[in-house]
DNA sequence: TATGTAACCAATCCATGATTGGTCAAGCCT
DNA sequence: AGGCTTGACCAATCATGGATTGGTTACATA
């Protein structure tokens, strides 16, 4: 009973008729980035159909991909084109790393876990496992947070969520963003401690094994050492 | 001869004396996302000099960093809040509600527990609680959602992180949208069920207690819960 | 059964007026 | 003269209400 779509009458198949030629006439200049077609009931008329019957043709060019609506907007040619931003509020860019810390262990380790849930290859393992290491072999502060958010960016994307790896490309972001503020990153030192290396490797492990309870609680306990190296290095913060 | 930001005379000096104090007054109430100062007309009036007087000890107080002017925004306490935005992906868009449910298993137990560690006073437990009982009420799938959403983004504010506020904001826009294109939300059905209640209950009684590892486990607990009637309301949806 | 007509809803766009910081000119007051 | 006030105007932004648009339903029509 699903697919009412073929049986759909003669008014249909003429406005599609109508609105196929119509869409080749405009993808004919072609990457217009956003062609917008009549509203409905200019389009209705013009074809020479009701409504009813035209919104069922377009229907059908949705579901092929054709065509794409929205409420208030319009009709749009083109496979998608939604661009849809979210503005980031100075709260935000304004915060202290204690915040941007607090933030990374609600989102990562359960990031960690859902990458585990997807497991690693043996190659993907040994790219991870190189990103990881990078950290390690950091100069200054700088690099080691380009690295750190390398690797747990690289974490966000096995997920193979797009919404989680959105998340997290918005936390680092702001991440990066705040700490621009206090540009701290050039002089201070390398964190040259074996811990972080150590514990990138037991989060790789715990993907690789497929097991998100670890995964989970090796993300927290990376966090919660790269925390407390933050704390100690915040604290004589008082003059800026 | 640059140097002039002095020699200004008494009466920038009375004003900025005010404005020093309105704005530490400010900074006592801290954390709030856009502490924006009266309009110069106002702030003129109510400190008892001219605008031009005013704007020169404003002037004063942005070359320290402490406020931050634009035309027809206002006058703002803190750094300067540049916009910044982000994209997000038509993947993100056009992700499958099991995809939105698994990034919200991620965030939000961890956003829980981010706000247990702050906790709850009694006004704050009992706005929670209202919010969280409007799940119940809801008529149809889409009520539901908007007081689900609201719920959970009121805990995000509990958590007094911007970051993660923004993260749950970011999260809960893109599930709002990614449903907007299954738009099953008007007809099907209310979650008439108690399962949400309670459980939205328990995670309140969580924060409220302080107990971030409760706090988690509720949220967790609620959101397999949830999860489990996304799978459920989703395999039979040949009628829709 | 397929189509047409009509009406309404919610989301969005859009034009208009109000508000705000930025600027300048002139007058007032020690 | 120098500091201060007053007043007015400009350009950017916000806020508001009406118009537009896709989504939906109910009923009539053939």
């Amino acid at each position: 009973m699903a697919d009412a779509a073929e049986a759909s009458g003669p008014a249909v198949e003429a406005a599609l008729l109508h609105l196929r030629a119509l869409l080749a006439r405009q993808a004919a200049g072609r990457d217009a980035p956003a062609t917008r077609l009549p509203a409905e009931r200019d389009l209705a008329a013009a074809i020479g159909v009701s409504r009813p019957t035209l919104r069922r043709a377009l229907q059908v060019l949705e579901d092929e991909g054709l065509i794409w609506r929205h409420v208030g907007r319009g009709t749009f040619a083109g496979p998608r084109a939604d661009r849809v931003e979210v503005a980031i509020p100075a709260a935000a860019l304004s915060a202290d790393p204690a915040q941007v810390m607090a933030a990374r262990r609600a989102l990562e380790p359960g990031l960690a876990a859902a990458a585990a849930g997807i497991g690693l290859d043996t190659a993907a393992r040994a790219d991870l496992a190189a990103i990881g290491a990078r950290t390690r072999t950091a100069q200054n502060w700088r690099e080691y947070e380009v690295a750190d958010t390398e690797f747990h960016l690289a974490v966000a994307r096995l997920a193979g969520n797009p919404v989680l790896l959105l998340l997290a490309e918005t936390l680092h972001l702001v991440r990066r963003t705040a700490t621009w503020t206090r540009a701290r990153g050039n002089a201070p030192a390398p964190p040259q401690d074996h811990h972080s290396f150590a514990e990138h490797d037991r989060i790789v492990a715990a993907i690789a094994a497929r097991d998100p309870d670890a995964a989970h609680a090796a993300m927290t306990a990376h966090l919660d050492s790269v925390g407390s190296r933050f704390r100690v290095a915040d604290a004589p913060s008082d003059g800026v």
